[in-house]
Order: C-alpha cells, then structure tokens, then sequence
RNA sequence: GACCCCAUCGUCUAGAGGCCUAGGACACCACCCUCUCAAGGUGGACACACGGGUUCGAAUCCCGUUGGGGUCGCCA
C-alpha cells in the first residue's frame, strides 16, 4: 500500500460525460498501479442542477465501467473515509474557516460588494505536469480571482483547492483544461501553507468536429453506451487507448494488464478525437469473446428492458435463436430487429422479400416444392436441410440460392439472415411448414 | 485579443538521431470464401504541416511560421 491519493470529484449535470468518465478510469488506474486510494468526491457546488437523481447517475456510470472507489460518497447518501463529507455542498463551514484564515493574513481581501478575492502574487507561477512538464506563467496582469461570491457561496477554484488539501490528495489527475489556471490552485495551497499536489493533465477528448466534446455532443454519454448494448469493458478499453497504449500494436488489452502498466509519462499529449467506428469494432471484440453463458445472459436482459416478453417462449428456442443471431451484431441495440422474425408469428416482410422475391413467378412453385419436401424429411438437422435445398436446386439445375431465397423470405419475411439452414433448423419443421403456408396465403 | 498546450495516414497510435524506402488498428477499396448480410482471409490506397537551423545523418533536437485545441467567470 503506497501513499498514493487521487481523487475523482465529477459535478452532477445530468449524465456522465465521456471526457469525465476516462478521467476518472486515468485516477482508478494510477490509484490501482501504485497501490493507492481513489477518492470520489462530488462538486455539488451549482445546487441548480444538483439533484439525488444526477448523482446517481455519476455512481452508475462508474460502477457500469467496473471502476470502484476507495474513499468518498457511497451509492444511497453514505460515505466511506474519515475526510467528509464527500459533498460539496456539504463543506461550506471548511471552506468559510479557510477564507478566514486567507483574510487573517492578507493573502485574501474584501471587494465593497462583499465578495472576497485571493491576492495573486505577483512572482512567476511554476507549474510542474506529470505529464506537460514544467510551465511558467507570468502573472503580472493576473487578475485577482474571485473565491467567495457576493452572496456568500464559494468559488470552484477555491473549493477544489480546500478539498484536495484536506483530503490529503497527492496527485491531481484532470483534463488539460485546467492547465491553465493550475498555477492559481498552486498559490492557494501555498498561501495556505500546504504544499500542493503533483498535478497530471491529460489531453482532452474532442468530438469528431475537433473540439472540446461537450454534452450535446452525440456519445457524450456514458447512458447512451448503456442505452445501446455496449459491452463496457469494450468501452473501457476504448477509453485507455484514448491517450494511452500498451506501444505493442495491440488494441485488445485486459485491464489488469493495463493497471499493471499504466503510468503518467507514457500517456500522450496530444487531444483525441472520439471515433464511434473503433469503439464499435472492439465491441464486436468483445462480444465474440463472450462465453455462451455470459452472451446469454446478456442477451436476454437486453431484450427484456427492450420490452421483448421471452417468457412466453420455449427457453431452448430463445437460446437457439440468440446463438445463430451472434455472429451477425456487435451489440445489444441491434438484437432485437435481428430477433424478431423468430419470435414473431405475424412477422412482417421486408422491403426486398415483398418486391423482389416474393415476386418472381417461380416463387409460388418453389415453396409449395420446399413444402413437400420438408414435410417428408424424418430428421431435421441444418445437415438434412442443406441436402434438401441443393437437392431441389439439382433437380432443376439451378444454384442452391434460387431455392434459398424464397425459403429464407417465406420463413422469415426476409432478404437477410443468419444461414438458412441453421435458422429452418432452429424454428422446428412445424413452424418451418406454418409458415411457408401463410407465406403461400399471401401470394 | 493575451496566455498555455499540442502537431506522424481521414481517426486512434508505434516511433525517444542511423533499425523508417515510417509499423499496427479502425474506417475505405479490391479480391477470395459464400445461401443473403455480416464475419473471416488476402491484397491495396493513405501520414512525418511548412520553412530554417544543429548533425556525417532528423519523423525524432532547436528556432520560426501555420494549423488545431484550451484558459482567461462571482460555471464546474
């Protein structure tokens, strides 16, 4: 166990942001490199937006991404440490004692409006990045920045500052928009007397227009992920190769392979720009790597939560049909299209079922023949029903698809699918002749 | 505008002076496989922003330019 102390200290807006969720992946995975304490503290300050429901939402996202938290707020209001409270909005007297002791000295002064403003100094703020190296600002027109409002509330900048020095926290790990303002933070701590934390600034995530990745961005939102059948340790190691690499050309890479070889040199400098194609693609990484017990399991919550009722059906169908279905998606959100022509007795025909194959003149007669044969088949395995396709297919001296196609429409209503075969032997040969009868109805 | 950071294929990146006629991945294109669509396989196109230095030698070091991003709040 190392002395080592980070903290993640995310605001409640509502979501949690991408950007806001590889910071805190960056904390837990220095925390858990060196053996140290992550600390989860909620910058609750703006109680406009600050609601249960938005904090939630913060503790969600994290455990969704497996990240847990050592010290700090706790899921249902509790928390875990001896530095709380881990809200914000519940310090004010800390932070009301620490303005004191700034005014005591002069380091801090009373604007008429009885706002309070922290003396900057006037000497030239040295900022020492783990990751940026060492900065120099000049400070000599550096305005006083305001730490406590008119009516009375404190300022980010000061807050932040407070909390990380009771909390004790060593390194700062935060997006690179604080660069900027972190030689302020640093004349705090020593106007304070405290020696200030090694700060790390990590590049930001941009959205594919290039800048900042703001809320409305699309996939801003750790939820959507969630929403859309994400896998999230395939969102979690697309965020470590945001600005991090294992530098061995791999891309699909374990997390305890990554806590054992993360660091903070080695994490690039330059802003990344979000690319939904790669995150999708290692999803679909991801999902094959799925054991059959976990793809199941899966699978069929989705689709529950989708409003898909599987209870009604045979439990064997179900996993029949979802282990035929795999290998045509990457993700959840994709399931249940891909799924409802088997569940579905009424299934719909698809747009080139109905013009297209439907519509040939053989059609008619090519179904009736693949009733007649199907009916007269003893055993029902994709093997026999291969045989049967290309059997018939010979007779007439056509390619097997001249047969495949009106089956996999009269099936299944549609012009795509998993193999014929295997999705004929799925559905049972009753269901198999139910529905070429209603296919045949419909011509 | 001032200040700060950054700069290798469209994107994520490998590269820390000779191993680079710059490697991998996603996306893209072609072909193969094939019952459709995917997947998979094979191959292809695609980058060191520019200009000066330093050096026997630069993608790698220095300076400048350009470009991008960020910060300059009584938002966090």
């Amino acid at each position: 166990m190392s002395d080592v102390r980070v903290r993640f200290a995310p605001s409640p807006t509502g979501l949690l942001h991408i950007g806001g969720a590889r910071t805190a992946l960056f904390n837990w995975l220095y925390a858990r490199h060196f053996g140290g304490k992550l600390i989860l503290r909620i910058e609750d300050t703006d109680t406009a937006r600050n609601t249960p429901e938005a904090v939630a939402i913060i503790f969600k996202g994290l455990r969704w991404l497996g990240l847990d938290w050592d010290e700090g707020a706790q899921e249902g209001g509790g928390a875990k440490g001896d530095f709380g409270p881990y809200y914000q909005s519940q310090r004010m007297d800390i932070y009301k004692k620490y303005v004191d002791q700034l005014l005591a000295v002069d380091k801090a002064y009373q604007d008429p409006d009885g706002s309070v403003r922290f003396r900057m100094p006037r000497t030239p703020g040295v900022v020492k990045d783990l990751i940026c190296g060492e900065i120099t600002f000049d400070r000599t027109h550096e305005p006083d920045p305001t730490i406590f409002r008119k009516d009375g509330t404190p300022v980010f900048h000061f807050v932040n500052v407070v909390d990380d020095l009771e909390m004790k926290i060593t390194h700062v790990i935060r997006g690179e928009d604080h660069l900027s303002n972190t030689h302020k933070h640093i004349a705090m701590f020593e106007a304070l007397g405290a020696t200030p934390p090694q700060y790390a600034h990590i590049p930001l995530i941009l959205n594919p227009g290039g800048s900042k990745m703001s809320k409305r961005d699309e996939g801003a939102s750790i939820g959507e992920y969630m929403d859309q059948g994400y896998l999230p340790e395939a969102v979690r190691n697309y965020l470590c190769l945001l600005g991090w690499s294992p530098k061995d050309n791999r891309e699909v890479i374990a997390i305890s392979e990554v806590v054992e070889k993360f660091d903070l040199p080695q994490i690039n400098r330059g802003n990344a720009r979000f690319d939904i194609n790669k995150l999708y693609w290692l999803n679909g990484e991801y999902w094959k790597a799925l054991t059959a017990e976990q793809y199941h399991a899966y699978a069929k919550e989705y689709l529950t939560q989708r409003g898909v009722d599987l209870s009604k059906i045979d439990a064997a169908y179900v996993t029949g049909v979802l282990d035929i279905v795999r290998e045509k998606i990457k993700l959840g959100r994709d399931l249940p299209d891909w799924v409802e022509p088997f569940f579905n007795e009424e299934f719909s025909y698809d747009e080139k079922s109905l013009t297209v194959t439907l519509k040939e003149p053989e059609a008619k007669s090519r179904i009736e023949k693949l009733s007649a044969a199907f009916g007269g088949l003893g055993e029902w395995s994709a093997v026999k029903l291969e045989e049967t396709l290309k059997a018939l297919a010979a007779g007439d001296g056509v390619k097997v698809g001249v047969y495949v196609h009106p089956c996999r429409a009269g099936v299944a209503g549609r012009a795509v699918g998993p193999s014929l075969y295997h999705m004929l032997e799925v559905m049972g040969k009753e269901r198999v002749l139910a529905r070429l009868q209603r296919t045949l109805g419909k011509l």
